[in-house]
DNA sequence: ATAAAGACATACGCGCCGTATGTCAATTGG
DNA sequence: CCAATTGACATACGGCGCGTATGTCTTTAT
């Protein structure tokens, strides 16, 4: 009756995951106690180890699961866009939009360069950005944004709009914020254009 | 003998301060024991608990010190440039040179959004980020720079400069990563101008 | 000179992490 | 079909590190 001890084991880890994810997302990570989460799971300290190794292993995993959600969700945004220039300016929004989300900033964006250390050398390495340099790149390619190296306007892009979703969501008037970060940010991408647009060319 | 009661209290606090800046740099925040560095200052954890409520205000403290140390040199660098423009490139450059420094990056850019939560909130407020504010502000009085809020420009770049940073100190080959992201970067700032160059113009 | 305040040390308890050990079910080979 | 082995998970143990409560001793104030 018991279907396959592998179903088993997956429902296993992945209950762990959904019990930290949540965990670290609303006390954040020093102050979530495994014996408290694990047992929410109906589980013990006990599986965790066996699975993830440590904490910082089931932080990884957490992770993980994140940034796989997140690649996806700016897969299909990328999927309805006019324009390659469109499908740009989209992505980085949106990136922006979701480092505006609490969980998100907690756990990948404070707790994680904490603990893990540097995203860039994360075996996940954010797959977000990867998406966003390729963008670059075709953009590059069709002669539409200015020469540089893909990866590093990337990381540069995106590292902007993380600290700026950082900003609004704690700023006192987030909406006025958002509103002054998201026209400065559309400024400076416009700026990578060969070509500028004299005035902001979309809403 | 002992003069004022007020210098030693100052040297005591200076003491704490700095022993708990190399151990948080060396081991990070949660590494640090503090029964380990107060001795190491030959005091005990009383001397921490009275004059900086707990753990979080010591760090807060370090960073404050930090903070000062960072702002004053790119005050430094503001002083000796040819043009207002040049001042900017430098400012932003020194910044992320800055950012490259192992003990900014752990203690400034890591542990501290993790432990206090979002920079921009923090009493220190980053004050180096304000020398740049009002550096693009300058040039926009002069018509250099496109419209666009100041502030959130600022942020926008310094957050893209921090990313950076941490990228390239973490990257295999820091050189070769740090002259792609150095040339990115100046590309970028100079899509800020109202009459972008058509090539680089300085080095 | 005595009282009050404050700087700092000592002592205690508790939470939390990691490891070592144990148990029981599920797979595998003959 | 039945050992033997593997591996998933629980339990038990030890230790470290933080915060607090308390104590002592010096300095300032009156």
């Amino acid at each position: 009756m018991h279907r396959p001890r592998s179903e088993m084991i997956a429902e296993t880890r992945a209950k762990l995951i959904t019990a930290a994810r949540k965990a670290f997302g609303e006390k954040g990570y020093a102050g979530a106690s495994m014996d408290d989460f694990t047992a929410e799971a109906g589980l013990t300290r006990g599986a965790l180890y066996h699975h993830f190794g440590d904490k910082k292993g089931l932080l990884l995993a957490v992770i993980t699961e994140i940034d796989a959600e997140m690649t996806e969700r700016l897969a299909v945004i990328s999927g309805r866009a006019a324009s390659r220039w469109q499908r740009f300016v989209d992505q980085n929004v949106n990136y922006l939009k979701m480092a505006l989300e609490p969980e998100i900033q907690r756990i990948v964006l404070r707790d994680g360069p904490s603990v893990l250390g540097d995203p860039s050398a994360w075996p996940t390495a954010l797959n977000c950005v990867e998406v966003i340099s390729s963008s670059i790149k075709a953009l590059q390619e069709e002669g539409i944004v200015r020469q540089m190296d893909p990866e590093a306007a990337a990381r540069l892009v995106t590292g902007a709009s993380t600290y700026a979703a950082q900003w609004i969501a704690n700023a006192p008037d987030p909406a006025a914020t958002a509103e002054k970060a998201v026209a400065a940010f559309k400024t400076i991408l416009n700026g990578l254009l060969v070509s500028p647009a004299a005035t902001d060319p979309d809403c």
